[in-house]
RNA sequence: GGAGAAUUGGCAGAGUGGUCGAAUGCGGCAGUCUUGAAAACUGUUGUACCGCAAGGUACCGGGGGUUCGAAUCCCUCAUUCUCCGCCA
């Protein structure tokens, strides 16, 4: 979300750098700031009411005190009167200020001035590309084949269980998923994130705090009963911790990292998209997210797209890695460089890894603040990133390995799954 | 799931209808004393919003209500603790 007074005081600037997002912010902002005016005058109107009643509630205690019953009852009449009108007040200023808030939540954050314009996947910009392609020939199988021969995942049997979309890992295939969660755990570790096991499921304020809702609400799994939303991401709950905190300089950089499983509804999905593991309802993923000081937020986005490469590097995965354009950047995201691998089969990219800097957009939702040396608050900034997700890592690990001999596993990840090839 | 108790400022803890944004202690900050430090003493010390300012408003777990007036009374939700039940 972004802050009001930013509205207020750079609404042209806000304005204008929307239309990277091909987003039309002129009428939302207008609309904002008139009733940002009209509930400023409300708000005064009804605090000079407010200040008179509690002035006259002050005398009309005296007079009883005092012993003065009937002048006391005398002013009971105008403060009665007084009640009338300050309820109409604060109704009208809830009524603003609650219509203020739902405007400020159509508005997505303003993109970084790196990033590019461009309205769809197709305006995204190749920042560079690592590894050389595979080059496989015709009968290479796509990793659902693989799965199938060599009996790693049941596809069928997780729409018998579940549906589709939650497959049932199993043999070397749940070794491996297991292998790699550790692995990539492990790294995070080295590279000085700490590590949490968040929980999986989280209230509505969480969902808010992180931007998930109002505008995603129907991505996520929402048990109604309890009115708790599946986490979409370890994003929600690793973010979530630190909503309402107020941190020292000191407490910089906070860095964190957490293995869950993540659901995600996917309505309108469809086609090859979703085929084998390119698109689950349920996967498992290691999240980072860091809590920067804003000053030193793009150095540690910078961190962060380092540690996802070398994680690449290490399962010798070809990659490359794109700064995402104004249309394809996520609501609450100023920048975004998406991970893609190559999967050799498939003959296509497949995203493994989102790594953003939300600036201030969550924290100001998260009313996440640090203190400075002047005991000035401001809000920080949070970034996160995947560092991975399985399922694609997977595929493509499937896929680009594949030989008559089995498919043979990178050496980082031997000691982690057990095995050095699937046959 | 059932019964009971609790939730107050950074922490501890008073406060049961008006003068309470809230005693007191600890902690924090500033000062006196000291070569320096500690101790002692003195003063000071919440947050947000509106306003050019003066100033004002709101906040005692969240929401609603009673009242001229609520930290204090009522309703409701949440959380914590104790006991019982159930259970990996």
């Amino acid at each position: 979300m972004i802050e009001i007074n930013r509205i207020r005081e750079n609404k042209d600037e806000i304005i204008e750098k929307l239309k990277k997002r091909n987003f039309d912010a002129e009428p939302i902002v207008s609309e904002i700031l008139s009733l940002d005016q009209e509930w400023r005058s409300a708000k005064q109107k009804k605090d000079d009411v407010c200040q008179e009643m509690n002035s006259i509630a002050k005398e009309i205690g005296q007079l009883f005190k005092a012993g003065n019953t009937e002048e006391g009852n005398a002013k009971k009449a105008r403060a009665t009167e007084l009640k009338e009108v300050d309820k109409d007040l604060k109704d009208e200023v809830d009524n603003l200020a609650d219509k203020i808030q739902q405007s400020l939540y159509e508005l997505p954050n303003v993109p970084n001035e790196e990033v590019p314009a461009g309205g769809t996947e197709e305006d995204n910009v190749v920042v560079s590309t690592h590894g050389e392609l595979p080059d496989m020939d015709a009968e290479a199988l796509p990793h659902w084949e693989i799965t199938k021969k060599y009996d790693l995942i049941d596809f069928e049997l997780g729409v018998k269980v579940t549906g589709a979309g939650f497959p049932i890992y199993k043999n070397k295939g749940a070794r491996l998923l297991r292998g790699l969660i550790n692995f990539f755990l492990d790294e995070a570790n080295k590279a000085g994130y700490t590590e949490f096991v968040p929980p999986l499921m989280v209230n509505e304020a969480s969902g808010y705090g992180t931007g998930q809702l109002p505008d995603k609400e129907g991505q996520m799994y929402h048990v109604t009963e309890d009115d708790l939303y599946l986490i979409p991401t370890a994003e929600v709950p690793l973010t979530n911790m630190f909503r309402d905190v107020i941190l020292n300089e000191s407490d910089f950089p906070i860095c964190v990292t957490g293995y869950t499983p993540c659901f995600r509804r996917e309505a309108g999905s469809y086609g090859s998209d979703v085929r084998g593991l390119n698109r689950l309802h349920q996967f498992d993923k290691v999240e980072i997210v860091r809590v920067e000081h804003p000053d030193k937020s793009y150095e540690a986005l910078d961190g962060m797209v380092k540690h996802v490469a070398s994680l690449l590097e290490k399962l010798e995965l070809p990659y490359r890695i794109l700064r995402l354009c104004g249309g394809d950047l996520g609501f609450t995201s100023a920048i975004t460089y998406d991970f893609e691998v190559y999967s050799a089969a498939q003959k296509k990219w497949l995203e493994v890894s989102s790594v953003s800097n939300f600036e201030t957009f969550q924290a100001n939702r998260l009313k996440l603040r640090y203190k400075d040396a002047n005991k000035k608050k401001a809000l920080v900034h949070t970034l996160n990133g995947s560092a991975l997700a399985l399922p694609r890592i997977m595929a493509a690990l499937l896929e680009n390995n594949q030989s008559e001999n089995g498919v043979i596993m990178p050496a980082a990840i031997h000691n982690y799954i057990g095995f050095e090839k699937i046959a």
